[in-house]
DNA sequence: ATCCTCCCCTAC
DNA sequence: TAAGGTAGGGGAGGAT
C-alpha cells in the first residue's frame, strides 16, 4: 500500500507566507543540506540546546539545521533545560510559562553573525519581573508592575538573573548539552545594570535574607508545579489513553489490515514451527503488556552509555548537602507517620500497638544535610538498580546509600507521551479490544486476534515485542493469561524483556507461590492485615474460606481475594471508559502567609478545575474540597522542602441542585467550605479540589431525529453489556452479588461516554460487535464492509463507511450536514503544494502546525485539503484514513475552536470528495 | 434492603 | 532543596 515513493515535488509555490509552505520549503532545505556534507562549521552553540515554539524567523527546521552545523542540538520536544525559541506566544501559553528562557530567534543568527556565543538575556523575549530568577544578593524589580507580561514592547531592561546554579554546581549529574559556565554567563550583568538606569528601580531588602522560594502564593505556582510533577503526568497520560483507546474504538470499523503482514512476518520466521500450541483457562487469551521501567527506559534512548548502570530518574541528585532549613525536626515528623501507622494497625489487627513492629521508607534517611538526606522521590529506576534494593518511590537519600554509584536523569515527560503514542498504535494496528491502564500498561484482550490470524501466541508476542522495541526504542514484557489476573503475574514474571505464558495446566502451582502483596489490589495496608492473619502467599490464603475472608476484609474485597489467590478472576476488560471524577489537588508548596493568599490559591484552583470540566465536557453536582493541615504536634517546618509534612486531612462537599462547571460556582462554593472550616492559612499543607456527580455537558442543540436516533443506539448498547455481563459470570460460575445491577446502571446513568463528543450514530454497534466478551445479539450486526461493492484494493473497503451511504443517496446518511454540496472542491491549478510528499512527512508538519501556537491560514488549510483529496483520487485510502484520524485527534487534543472548526472544514471538504469519488464517505469521525 | 456520604486504599 | 496527582473501588455507618 505505500506507493508513494520518498520524493520531494518540483518547487513552485509563489505565494509565500503560509506555515505549511514554509515548512515544505525548509523540509526540502533541509533534506538538500543533509543530504549535501555533513560536517558540522563550528562549534558555537556547543552544550546549548533549543526547542522552537511557533513560527519563527529562521523556522523552527532551519534552526534545526543550523544547530546540528553549529554544534548545538534541536528538540522536536521540549525539555526542561532547552532554551525556548520564539517569536510571539499566546496569551494563554505565556500565563502558563516559566518565560525566563524565552529566547528571540534573532539570539541564535546574531550569535552566527558574531561567530560567538553571546548572552541569551539580550534577546529574552519577555523582559519583566517575570523573566526574572531568584537573586542571591539584591533582587531589582520594576517600579510599575502592572505591564502585562505578554506586553509586545521589552520596555524595560532588567538586571538578568544569575545563572540557574544548581545546573551547574552539581557535576555529577548527568545533563544534555548543559551550557558551559563561561559560555552563557558573559560578564555583562553590569552593563544591564548600566542599561536599566532609565528605570526606576529598586532593591528588594529582603533578598539579603537569601534566595526567595515558590510557594503556592506566586501566581504562577500550580502552572510550574503541574508541570514538574510525575504524579500529575503520570496521572494525566493514563486518562489520555484511556480517551485515546475510547476514541480508536469510536471510530474504527473494526478492520485491521496490519495483521494480514504481521501473520507474513511470522509465518517467514524460522521459529514459528518450533512453538507448541498453548491452552489458556476458559480458551481465553489475555495479554498484559507493560513497558519495562518506562521514564528510565524512555531516557535511556539518548544516554545509551548509561545502559546496564544503576539509573534513576528524579528531579534532584542528591548527593550535596542541603541548605539547612532552620525548625526542620525529621525525626519528629518521621516519628508521628510511624506512630498514626502503628495505631492504625493495631486497630485492624487487634495487635497491641507496642508489638507492632513496622518498617517505613523514612526509616532509612539521613538527617537533612547529610549526604544521604535528600528528599527527592524516584519516579523510575533500572533493573541494576532495583538489584540494590532501589523502589519506585524511594527518596534519593536512601537510594544513595544502598547504591552510591546511581546515575540520575532528568524527567522527559514529552518523550514519555510520544513513546507511549507509539506503543498504543502499535498495539491497535492488531485490535482494538485494549483496556488502557497507563500511559505505559495495558490488557489486551487477544482472542479473536489469534483466532483471526491463526498464528500461535508465542510468534506473535514474540513479533510484537520486537515491533514496539524497534519503534519506541524501549523494551516491554508481556504476560499472557486466560483472564486479567493471570495476564498480570505473568508479565511479573516475565519481566524484563521478556514473555510469559501462565497456560492452564499452570496456574495452579503458580499462583501457590505467588506473594499476597503481589496481587493487584494488595497494597501495604491489606497485605499488612493478611499477613496479621498469618498469609504472606496465595498458597497459604487459600485454607481460608471465602466466609471468614468477607469478615474480615469486607464483602466484595473477601471474595475478591479468595478469587485472586486461586488465579481466578471475574472482571471482564472494560475497552469503554467513562469518566466519574475531575479533582485537582496540590500538596506541595502550600505555604500561605495570610488569608488573601489562600483564597487567591483557591480561586486558582477552581479555574483549574473548571478547565479540566471544559476539557472533557461534563457538569457535576458535588463539589468537594481536601485541605490537609499540620497537625499540631508536628513540626512548622516539613522534613521535606516544601513537603506538607505530617498533616490532618479534612473533606467536604456541597451537593447542588443543578450540575454545573461554572467557574463562579465552583468557586463560590469552595470559598464557602474553607472559610467555614476556619483554619489558619499559615497551617495549611494541601488544597485539592473534586468534582463528582457528572453529567455530559450538553453543548450542541438539539437536531431532532438524529438525537432520537443517538438515544436508542445508546440504549441497546446498554441491553448488550448487561446481557454480556450476565453470561460472563455464569460461565465463570462464580458468586456474584449485585455487580450487573449496579454496573447497567452506571452505564445508564451517563447514557453516552462523558468527556467526547455525543453523537456517534453506527459506532455503539460496532463497539460491541468485535469484543470478544459479547455473546449476545451483537454478534449478529452484518460487517458493514460486506454491504460495500467491491473495490479493486480490497484493503479499501476497510476505510469506508458502509452503512448509511449508499452511493446514491448520500443525503440520507444523517451524519451528513446540510451544508456540504454547497461549495465545490477548490480549484487547485496553483502550485502542487504539499502533493508528493510522503504522507507521514505530512502527519509531522500537521503535527508541527497545529503546535505552532499560529492561527491557522486558510491558505494552509486549503494546502492540505488538496494532499488530502489527492489521496482520494489516487486511491490511498489507507494513509488517508490515518491522516484523518490524526488530524482529528491532534485538533482535539488542542481543543481550542479554531482548530475544530480547521478540522470541520477539511472533514467536510474531503468527505465531498469521498462522495463523489467513491458514493461513500469515509469511515471516520461522526461529527 | 438499599442508598448516600465520608472516608480509606490502591494503582500508575 | 523539590515539584507528595488523580481516579476508581469499596467499606462503615447512618438515612431512607
Amino acid at each position: 500500500m505505500r506507493r508513494r515513493d520518498e520524493k520531494f515535488p518540483e518547487n513552485g509555490f509563489e505565494a509565500w507566507g503560509g506555515y505549511m509552505q514554509a515548512k515544505i520549503a525548509k523540509l526540502e532545505e533541509q533534506f538538500c543540506v543533509s543530504a549535501g556534507k555533513e560536517e558540522a562549521l563550528s562549534d558555537i552553540f556547543n552544550g546549548v540546546s533549543i526547542y522552537v515554539n511557533g513560527f519563527t524567523v529562521p523556522s523552527a527546521d532551519e534552526l534545526k539545521v543550523l544547530m546540528s552545523k553549529h554544534g548545538g542540538t534541536y528538540h522536536t520536544y521540549q525539555r526542561s533545560d532547552d532554551y525556548i525559541i520564539a517569536s510571539n506566544l499566546p496569551d494563554t501559553k505565556v500565563k502558563n510559562m516559566n518565560l525566563s528562557r524565552v529566547v528571540k530567534p534573532e539570539w541564535i543568527t546574531d550569535c552566527l553573525k558574531s561567530n560567538r556565543l553571546l548572552d541569551y538575556r539580550e534577546y529574552l523575549l519577555f523582559k519583566n519581573s517575570r523573566t526574572q530568577r531568584q537573586l542571591n544578593f539584591s533582587k531589582v524589580i520594576k517600579n510599575n508592575d502592572s505591564i502585562p507580561a505578554t506586553s509586545k514592547v521589552p520596555d524595560v531592561k532588567n538586571e538578568p538573573d544569575s545563572f540557574n546554579k544548581n545546573l551547574i554546581e552539581n557535576s555529577n549529574i548527568i545533563f544534555e548539552n548543559e551550557p558551559s559556565m563561561q559560555d552563557v554567563l558573559p560578564t555583562e550583568s553590569e552593563l544591564d545594570m548600566k542599561k536599566s538606569s532609565n528605570l526606576h528601580v529598586q532593591t528588594v531588602s529582603k533578598a539579603h535574607s537569601g534566595p526567595v522560594t515558590k510557594t503556592a502564593a506566586d501566581p504562577n505556582f500550580i502552572a510550574e508545579f503541574y508541570n514538574n510533577s510525575r504524579l500529575h503526568h503520570i496521572s494525566q497520560l493514563g486518562a489520555c489513553f484511556k480517551q485515546h483507546i475510547n476514541d480508536l474504538r469510536e471510530n474504527s470499523n473494526f478492520q485491521f489490515p496490519a495483521r494480514v503482514q504481521l501473520k507474513e512476518k511470522i509465518l517467514n520466521s524460522n521459529n514459528f514451527n518450533t512453538f507448541t500450541q498453548l491452552k489458556f483457562e476458559k480458551n481465553k487469551v489475555i495479554m498484559h503488556i507493560d513497558m519495562d521501567c518506562f521514564f528510565v527506559s524512555v531516557g535511556l534512548r539518548s544516554r545509551p552509555e548509561l545502559r546496564g548502570k544503576p539509573v534513576a530518574v528524579t528531579h534532584s541528585k542528591g548527593g550535596q548537602g542541603r541548605p539547612k532549613r532552620e525548625g526542620v525536626d525529621r525525626h519528629a515528623e518521621f516519628n508521628l507517620y510511624k506512630q498514626k501507622q502503628i495505631k492504625k494497625f493495631s486497630m485492624s489487627t487487634g495487635k497491641p500497638e507496642n508489638e507492632v513492629v513496622i518498617e517505613t521508607r523514612i526509616d532509612s534517611i539521613g538527617d537533612e544535610n547529610e549526604k544521604y538526606g535528600s528528599m527527592s522521590e524516584i519516579a523510575s529506576c533500572s533493573y541494576e538498580a532495583r538489584e540494590k534494593g532501589l523502589g519506585n518511590g524511594m527518596f534519593m537519600g536512601a537510594a544513595l546509600k544502598l547504591c552510591p554509584d546511581l546515575q540520575t536523569i532528568p524527567y522527559d515527560f514529552d518523550g514519555y507521551k510520544e513513546v507511549a503514542y507509539t506503543l498504543y498504535n502499535t498495539i491497535a494496528q492488531y485490535t482494538l479490544d485494549v483496556e488502557a491502564v497507563s500511559c505505559d500498561e495495558m490488557y489486551v484482550d487477544c482472542t479473536e486476534l489469534l483466532a483471526d490470524m491463526k498464528v500461535n501466541v508465542q510468534s506473535f508476542a514474540t513479533m510484537l515485542r520486537e515491533e514496539i522495541k524497534n519503534k519506541t526504542g524501549c523494551p516491554c514484557s508481556t504476560g499472557f493469561g486466560g483472564n486479567r489476573l493471570q495476564a498480570r503475574l505473568a508479565t511479573k514474571r516475565a519481566k524484563p524483556d521478556g514473555q510469559f505464558f501462565l497456560t492452564e495446566d499452570l496456574v495452579e502451582d503458580f499462583i501457590y507461590e505467588i506473594k499476597l502483596r503481589d496481587l493487584p489490589g494488595v497494597g501495604r495496608q491489606t497485605a499488612q492485615k493478611l499477613e496479621a492473619l498469618g498469609h504472606i502467599t496465595c498458597g497459604s490464603l487459600q485454607s481460608l474460606s471465602l466466609a471468614s475472608l468477607k469478615s474480615q476484609l469486607g464483602n466484595k474485597t473477601g471474595a475478591q481475594l479468595f478469587d485472586q489467590c486461586r488465579g481466578r478472576d471475574q472482571h471482564p476488560l472494560s475497552f469503554l471508559t467513562v469518566r466519574k471524577s475531575v479533582s485537582a489537588e496540590v500538596n506541595y508548596g502550600i505555604r500561605f502567609e495570610n488569608s488573601n493568599q489562600c483564597i487567591d490559591f483557591l480561586k486558582q484552583l477552581s479555574a483549574e478545575v473548571h478547565s479540566r470540566m471544559q476539557q472533557f465536557k461534563v457538569v457535576g453536582k458535588c463539589i468537594t474540597l481536601k485541605l490537609m493541615v499540620r497537625d499540631e504536634e508536628a513540626p512548622v517546618e516539613t522534613a521535606k522542602f516544601m513537603g506538607h509534612g505530617f498533616c490532618n486531612v479534612i473533606n467536604k462537599s456541597t451537593t447542588l441542585n443543578k450540575a454545573t462547571n461554572d467557574v463562579e460556582v465552583i468557586t463560590k462554593e469552595v470559598l464557602a467550605i474553607c472559610k467555614k472550616q476556619n483554619i489558619d492559612p499559615k497551617e495549611m499543607r494541601g488544597i485539592g479540589i473534586q468534582v463528582t456527580k457528572l453529567e455530559p455537558l450538553n453543548s450542541k442543540p438539539s437536531k431532532g431525529t438524529i438525537n432520537k436516533f443517538l438515544a436508542n443506539n445508546i440504549k441497546s448498547e446498554i441491553k448488550t453489556e448487561s446481557t454480556a455481563s450476565e453470561g460472563v459470570s455464569v460461565i465463570s460460575g462464580r458468586t456474584i452479588e449485585k455487580r450487573t445491577p449496579t454496573k447497567v446502571k452506571k452505564v445508564i446513568s451517563t447514557k453516552s461516554p462523558l468527556g467526547k463528543r455525543r453523537g456517534r450514530p453506527p459506532k455503539s454497534l460496532k463497539l460491541l460487535q468485535s469484543s470478544t466478551r459479547n455473546v449476545g445479539p451483537s454478534k449478529s450486526v452484518p460487517s458493514t464492509s460486506k454491504n460495500l461493492p467491491s473495490t479493486s484494493k480490497k484493503v479499501m473497503n476497510n476505510f469506508l463507511q458502509g452503512q448509511n451511504a449508499p452511493r446514491d443517496l448520500p443525503y440520507k446518511n444523517p451524519m451528513i450536514k446540510e451544508s456540504l454540496p454547497k461549495e465545490e472542491p477548490p480549484v487547485k491549478k496553483e502550485p502542487k503544494g504539499m502533493i508528493g510528499l510522503p504522507w507521514k512527512t505530512v502527519r509531522d508538519m500537521l503535527r508541527a502546525w497545529l503546535n505552532s501556537d499560529q492561527s491557522p491560514l486558510q491558505y494552509d488549510v486549503n494546502m492540505i485539503v488538496e494532499y488530502l483529496q489527492e489521496m482520494i483520487l489516487t486511491k490511498d485510502i489507507e494513509h488517508l484514513f490515518i491522516l484523518m484520524n490524526f488530524l482529528r485527534r491532534v485538533t482535539r487534543e488542542v481543543g481550542s475552536d479554531v482548530w475544530l472548526k480547521v478540522y470541520d472544514s477539511i472533514y467536510e471538504q474531503v468527505q465531498n470528495m469521498m462522495v463523489a469519488v467513491y458514493g461513500k464517505k469515509l469511515h471516520v469521525f461522526d461529527d
